[in-house]
Order: C-alpha cells, then structure tokens, then sequence
DNA sequence: AACCTTACCGCAAAGGTTTGCGGTAAAATT
DNA sequence: AATTTTACCGCAAACCTTTGCGGTAAGGTT
C-alpha cells in the first residue's frame, strides 16, 4: 500500500518549504543548484509525480476528453473511436466515454457530469431523439470546448466533422437509376439527426430531379435493429409489383433485409437489388456482395479530436466553427449488379 | 462562462460559515432547521454540486474506473464494453478507457497513469505480449481493486471473468471430429494471452484423445488479422492433401479464409469446411452461414464490472480471487455440415 | 558603521470540500 | 445568582499544488 509522495514528504525529508520544492523541480523561480540538485535525486527516486486532482484543481485542467457516442456496439463507431484514442493519446489527453444508446436523456446526464468533472473537452454524436438544443450550448457557457462528430446540428455554432452523406446517397441513387432500377424502396431511419435523414433527402430529390414519382409505400422509417429492418423487408414483400431495389442505411440491416428476400426464394440482385451503408469488413464477404458506401470512420475520428484538441490549446472557444465534410466512396458490388439478361423479365 | 458555485459562495451569501453550508447540506451535525432550510433552499437555486477534483482529493475517490481493452475495433469487445458500461452507469461510476492495441507498453503507461489519477478501480484485458506480471501486482500494491475480463492469467491472485474457451474447443473439435473430418488444420493466435492459446491446448489434447496425429505444417500462427488469415489459408492450400476442415480463431479471419477456399473454386464445406469464434452477428448472414463458438461478451462485461465494483464496495481487497468462468455454445451452421455423398469422394 | 544588492527561501492564499474540536450565546438547572 | 446544559456555529487542518510577495541572511558599497 504504497502512500503517493508529495511535494510535502519531499520538503520534509529535506527540511526545505514545499514551494522550494515546487519550484526546484520545475525549473522556476530562484532555488540554489545545491537545493535543486538534493530536490531532484529524492524526487526520482522517490518517484513524484505531481497530483492530477490537486492540479486540476488549481489550474482547472484536469487533462480529460468527454466523448459522448450513441452506441458501443457498433462497427463505424468503433472506428471513429479508435481514431480519436490516437490522437487523443498522442497529445496526453484521456478519454471519459459514455453512451446515449441514442437516449437524449442519457446524454444528458453525461454531458452535465462531464462538464462538472471539468473535462477539458467535449465530444459528440448527438442523441437521435434530440430535441432540446440548449444543452449544447450551455457547454459553450461553461467555456468548454465542444465538437460534434458524424452528426451535425447545422443551425448550431458548434464545429463538426461529418461526412458527405447527402452526396454519396445521391451518388448511389443515380447508380441504381441509371442501371435501370426504377421502383427504389427505402429502408431507413427517419429521425431528424440520423444519416438516414440526410438519407431521405437525397432520395426524394434524385427521384424528382430524374421525373420519377416518389412512392410512399415504398419509403418505411425504423431504428435500423435488425428486427425491424427484417419487418420492413417483409412488408415490402406484400407490395404488387415488389421493388426492384432497396436501399438500406446501414449494413447489417441490409444484410438481414438480403436474406430475408433470399428465403423467400428471390435472388439478390436479379429479382430485387440491396444495398447498404459504411462499407463494415463483412460486406465483402456475403453473399452476394454489398453495394454500400465506405466512410472514413477512423479519419473522421482523428480529424474531430485534432480539431477538438486545437480548440482546447488556444483555449479561445474562438468560434472558428469549421465543419469539416469527409469524402466518402459508392462501393459497388454484386448486390447491385444484374445481369444484362435478367432485365428483360 | 457562468462559474460554478460553491460553499463559499453560498456561505457569504448567507453570512455563515463554510462548514456550515457544507453540514446543513449534508444532513450531519448541529445545524438549525432555519439556516438548514435556506442554505438548501439557496443551494438548490444555484443548482449547487460538490466539486468531484475537491472532494477526490480529499476522500480519495473520483467515481472512475479504467478499463484498458486491446482493441476498439472488434465487436466482442465491444459488446464486453457495452456491459460492463451499462453496469458502470448504474451505479454512478464513470468509464476512462484507454486501448493496448495488444502492446504492453501501452497497456503499463495506461495503468500508471489510471492509478496516478486515481481510478477507483481497474478492468484489464491483458496484452497479448505481457511478460512482464509484476504491473498488475503494483496495481494491488496501491490497494485499487482490479479485474481481468476475457483473459486471465491464472498464476495471479486476481478476479477474473473468462469463458470456458477450452471446454468449447473441445466441443467444437470433437464435434468436427464426429462429422468425419481427420485432417484439422488451426489458424490461431498463439501467444501466451490469447484465446488462441487455450484453443491450441485443446485442439492438441482432442486429437490425442482421439488418437489422430498432430500435424504441424496443419497449425498456423497468425496474429488474426485478416491478411494474415488470408496468407495462411493460400499456405494451406498448398499442401497435398489440403486440410478438410480449418478452425480458425476468430470469425472475421474466418470469413476471410472461407473466401480465400472459395476463391480457389472449393466448395465450402464440400471440399474444406471452415469455423470461427466469437459469433459475431454476419457469421449467420454469409455463405455459408459459419459454425462459430458464441460467446457471452456482453454478460461478461456486466459480470466483470459487478465484480469490481463490489470489490470497490467492501474495499477490502479481500482476494477472494473469484475466477468466474461463463458458458459459450457450439453454434453448428453450413459452413461444416458437408452432404452425405460428398464424404464419399 | 550604515546602507543596498543579491541570492535564496518561506508564508499564505487559492482552488473546494470535510471534520474534529473549540467556542459562544441562550436556556435550563441548582 | 451562579453554574451547567443545550444548541449552534466557526476555526483550522487535511488533501496537494502553484505563485505573488515578503523576509532573511550574506556579501558588497559608500
């Protein structure tokens, strides 16, 4: 049970004052080379270091990074994470994480203990149900730096790093168009700060920009959980004619929607077309494989906490406000890809 | 840039003493009910929380635990997070994570400075290449409760929460072994802290029960990543005959190795049958669906978290040294039933 | 001999909280 | 009327560090 040395054990040992100390080991102030010598041998072999808590407290850093993400189990997420751990490591900051499970409640709860525990810094995917926009901004009042990551609040002064999902569902809507596809059902979650807004978007303006009518039926809103995902395929199933593509915001979900068609009997992409969202390792994998579309997760990651870090070192909250919109790629695979022949039917 | 109250405040607001703000708050000591009421009632209104840097320095208690995991890019540990979070919240404890990326060093700077900040507790999945023990016992040493999850390392007097990896190796090879299959091969991670190294023990010990022989040029290490996987199912495929069956350590290796076969025009598991471990939620999606080990990540990571912050409760680190060891199931699927005629060939 | 530099070093406050102990007034007791 | 009790409340230390300011020697200057 070894006792934590203090400035105080070292100043006794010494018979000196703790200032003395303080200021010997680092290298301010006036302290004999005799003093600073003695001070520095006991020091490390007694290995001090100074107190984070005692520290944070003087100087209110405490060298501690909030990260708020909706969801632990999740492979983009994960990415994103893992490229703010490096960046964050890198310049010595730790990171404090919570999940809102997408529960703007949970988040709630979190910012205000983050904020209160005086994390340097913020980071955030905000809640999907978030409705209550006044919680960021009162992180802004405690003078806290604060970025959003992979879901942008645009009426917001806040910086955010986030990816050009109105165009590469644009991008992939052209393509199913211009392959031929006509009856395009959308499966995706329509909840206002969920890629699948963004989503929705682009798929009812390229159907207008390309004259083709815009089917309720075929567009159906869900929390993109496997369960529900498998429901819509089915519900899609009862429509006459069936689409002859279905766009799924995500993976795994279009990855259960594919089998779901699949066991009833259908061939994917011959008789109904799949697609999906992030490009996970597995896509490439199933059969057939995904057409989807890959973003930059762990770059994404980096580039918020760069800039989230950069905030916090000039320590203006200057309100530069950069939103920084990352590329992402239309990855065609076979999921999409019918053969010639099969168009005729 | 609204300042945060404290008892200071609310003492010379009221013309009292801090010790009396802080008594009356806490119900202790001799207050009178009058002051008692309008330090409570200004208290609310200033939305007053103790300071958590203040109060850690003092009791010795910051309401974190580090959890330091190999790698946040995999889904089994991110289930296992996902528990072990969802215990954490409950019981108002806070997650510093930092990631080992299976290197010791960073797993000992994560540690050293976990415990300089004064993590209440500690939760490790230990690097692969850990030689070096005596970290975790420093750990003891400063009288910080800490739990091993997902691997352990029995020499060491530390609570633990594994899954019964050799007894599901076994079930998984006598199974293979039931089928028909003779010539096993074993993709695997072999280094001393890894689930590789368990299944590896029990792949041998199968085969000599059952009295088939070892093969070495049928073993292969690799470090589970996919290209790795993937150059040790070509190496495989070079040999004459090439293996009937290939039990890989880790469904995305997995994945990727089945392609590899199928790629080369073998059917799977016609001419090679393939498993993996863990699970994950594509193994049942891909072609075909994949005979995996499931394993209980995010009971685990509950279970884990109980136990530590029960150690944390009692703070006796009384090293009852619990070892729990959690049931995973042999999920058969395709990937290993080969059609009866096809043994014939 | 009286004064000023110089070279060191310590005090105390600040950051915020808890807590043992001592103190003071009013009320109760003898 | 003198003493004890009761009911409150404040001081100061403790946790640990930094830092402005004041202080004390020794040595040098006039």
């Amino acid at each position: 049970m070894s006792k934590r040395t203090s400035l105080k054990d070292i100043a006794k040992e010494l018979n000196i004052s703790v200032s003395t100390v303080s200021r010997a080991l680092r290298n301010v102030g006036e302290v004999s080379e005799e003093t600073r010598r003695k001070v520095k041998e006991l020091a490390e072999s007694w290995k001090y270091k100074p107190d984070p808590l005692a520290l944070g407290l003087l100087k209110n850093k405490t060298g501690y990074i909030g990260v708020i993400l909706p969801d632990p189990v999740n492979h983009y997420f994960s990415t994103v994470l893992h490229g703010m751990n490096i960046v964050a490591q890198e310049n010595g900051y730790h990171l404090l994480i919570s999940y809102s499970y997408d529960q703007s409640v949970n988040e709630q709860k979190a910012i205000d203990d983050f904020v209160w525990a005086r994390a340097e810094g913020l980071m955030i995917c905000p809640a999907i149900d978030t409705i209550d926009i006044r919680k960021y901004q009162q992180i802004g009042g405690n003078g806290i730096p604060l970025v959003f990551v992979e879901r942008d609040i645009p009426e917001m002064d806040v910086p955010a790093v986030i990816t050009d999902n109105y165009k590469s569902m644009q991008s992939l809507m052209e393509f199913l168009i211009g392959c031929g596809y006509r009856r395009i059902a959308l499966i995706t979650n329509l909840e206002y700060y969920s890629v699948g807004r963004i989503c929705y978007q682009a798929y009812t303006d390229v159907l207008k920009k390309k004259r083709i009518a815009l089917r309720k039926e075929l567009i159906i809103h869900g929390n993109m959980s496997i369960s529900t995902s498998v429901e819509a395929a089915r519900h899609l199933l009862q429509l006459t004619p069936i689409p002859d593509a279905v766009v799924v915001t995500d993976d795994c979900s279009a990855m259960a929607v594919m089998k779901v068609f699949q066991e009833e009997g259908l061939s994917v992409p011959d008789d109904i077309a799949v697609t999906g969202f992030n490009d996970e390792p597995f896509t490439s994998y199933i059969s057939p494989p995904l057409t989807t579309v890959s973003r930059p997760g762990y770059l994404m990651g980096m580039k918020a906490m760069e800039l989230l870090i950069e905030t916090i070192k000039k320590s203006k909250s200057t309100t530069d406000c950069e939103k920084i919109i990352l590329e992402s790629d239309l990855v065609i695979r076979n999921s999409t890809i019918r053969s010639p022949e099969r168009w005729t039917r």
